[in-house]
DNA sequence: TAAAAAACTTGAACTACTTCAAGAAAAGTT
DNA sequence: AACTTTTCTTGAAGTAGTTCAAGTTTTTTA
C-alpha cells in the first residue's frame, strides 16, 4: 500500500507501529484505467475507494440518456456509494476513473475486519465522513444561491488545476448546466 | 435524557449498562421554541443536536434576502454544521426550530469527552454520518434529474406527513423552486 | 373575538437557462 | 501522418422556471 493513505489517517488519529503493520498487510493498491467503471447502476456497492493518484467520478445517466457528474474524487479522497454500501441496496450511480488512477480498494468484509482489529479507525472514518457531509451541504448551498456563471467562476477560482484536468462537459454537468452554456460563459458570451 | 437517542444508538451498536449510565448523566434535553435560532450565520458551531421531538431546519439567507432551506431534521435526526464544527470556522448557515422542539444538545467538549469514555460511539457516529452523506448525494441526484413538479410529487409521496407539518414556502425552497410556483403545481396550473 | 401577522394564490411579464444542429478543434489511435 | 473519436463552440429558437404585485386565506396573538 502507498503511504498516502497512512498519512491521511494519521492526520486524524495516531497509529501504533503494530496497527500500521495490520493495515499494510490487509490493504493493497490497484490500478484503474481511464474510463473503467468500478460501480454501475443497479449493482450493490461493496467497496470503498481511496484515491492515491488520479481522478474518479460518480455520475448518473439521466432520463435523456446524458451523463451527469455528481461528485469528483481526487488524491486523498474517498469515493463510494454509502447508501448502497450500508443498506445493501442497488446503487443509483456509476463510479468511473476519469484518469488512469491508483486506488486503495477496500472490500466491505475487509474493512469490517480491520475496524474490529483497529477500533481507532472508526474515529478516522467518522471525522472524514462528517467533513464530507459538511462539504455536500456547502455544495447544495452553492447550487441554490449562485447563477451558472457564478458557479463556474467560483469553482474555477477554488480548483483551477482541476478545471485543466477534466473535460469541460463533466464540470458543466457537475455544476448543473449544459456543456454549451459553459462554452458561452468561457467565451464571455453571456 | 429521553430514551429515543439511546434507542437510536442501540440500533447500531450495543451499549453496556455502565455506558448507558455515562450517557444518561452527561446528556440532558432542552426545549427550543418555534422560530428560535440555535445557530446563526457567522457563528462557529460548537453543538450538535439530536431531535427527540419536533422539527428543525438549516437555512441560508440568499443575496436577495430570502430564506432558503437546505436541510430539515425531524425525530431521530442529527442536525449541525459539521464544517463549522470541525474546522472552527464561521458557519454559513442558520439552524432554527420550525416547531416547538425537544432536542439533546451536545457541546463539542462534552462530546469529545464522551467519545473518549465510550469509544464505541465513534462507530455509531461514523455509520450515521456516512448514511447522511449518502442521503445528501441522493438529494443532489434528485435536484439534478427531476423537474420542479417531479421533485414536489416525489417528496410528497416520500414524506406525506411532513408536507402537512411545515409551511409550503419552506418546502418550496428546500426543493429549489419558488413558493409561487409550488402553489401552481398544487393547483395543477402547470 | 378582533386585529395583526404569516402563509398561500393568481396572472402577466420576463429571463436564465436548455435544446438542437452543425461545424471546428483537439486528442487518441493505427 | 492519416484517420477516428472525443471534446468544444456558435447561433437560433424554445421553455421551465422566476419575479412582481395584489388579493385571499389561515394562523397567531392580545
Amino acid at each position: 500500500m502507498h503511504t498516502s493513505l497512512l498519512q491521511h489517517i494519521q492526520k486524524h488519529i495516531n497509529l501504533e507501529p503494530s496497527e500500521i503493520d495490520i493495515l499494510e498487510s490487509a490493504l493493497s493498491i490497484s490500478k484503474i484505467k481511464k474510463k473503467e467503471l468500478v460501480l454501475q447502476e443497479g449493482q450493490v456497492c461493496n467497496t470503498i475507494y481511496f484515491i492515491i493518484k488520479g481522478c474518479m467520478r460518480q455520475y448518473i445517466i439521466n432520463s435523456k440518456g446524458a451523463e451527469q457528474t455528481l461528485q469528483f474524487g481526487i488524491e486523498n479522497w474517498w469515493i463510494t456509494d454509502y447508501l448502497s454500501y450500508h443498506n445493501h441496496i442497488p446503487s443509483h450511480f456509476y463510479i468511473q476513473a476519469v484518469e488512469n488512477s491508483i486506488v486503495v480498494a477496500i472490500e466491505k468484509t475487509t474493512l469490517e475486519a480491520i475496524l474490529i482489529e483497529i477500533p481507532k479507525l472508526e474515529r478516522y472514518f467518522r471525522i472524514v465522513s462528517q467533513k464530507s457531509f459538511g462539504a455536500a451541504q456547502m455544495r447544495i448551498k452553492f447550487l441554490f444561491t449562485m447563477s451558472a456563471e457564478e458557479r463556474y467562476h467560483h469553482f474555477n477560482n477554488l480548483h483551477p488545476e482541476f478545471v485543466q484536468r477534466v473535460p469541460q462537459y463533466m464540470i458543466a454537468s457537475y455544476l448543473d448546466f449544459s456543456a454549451e452554456f459553459m462554452s458561452k460563459i468561457r467565451a464571455g458570451k453571456v
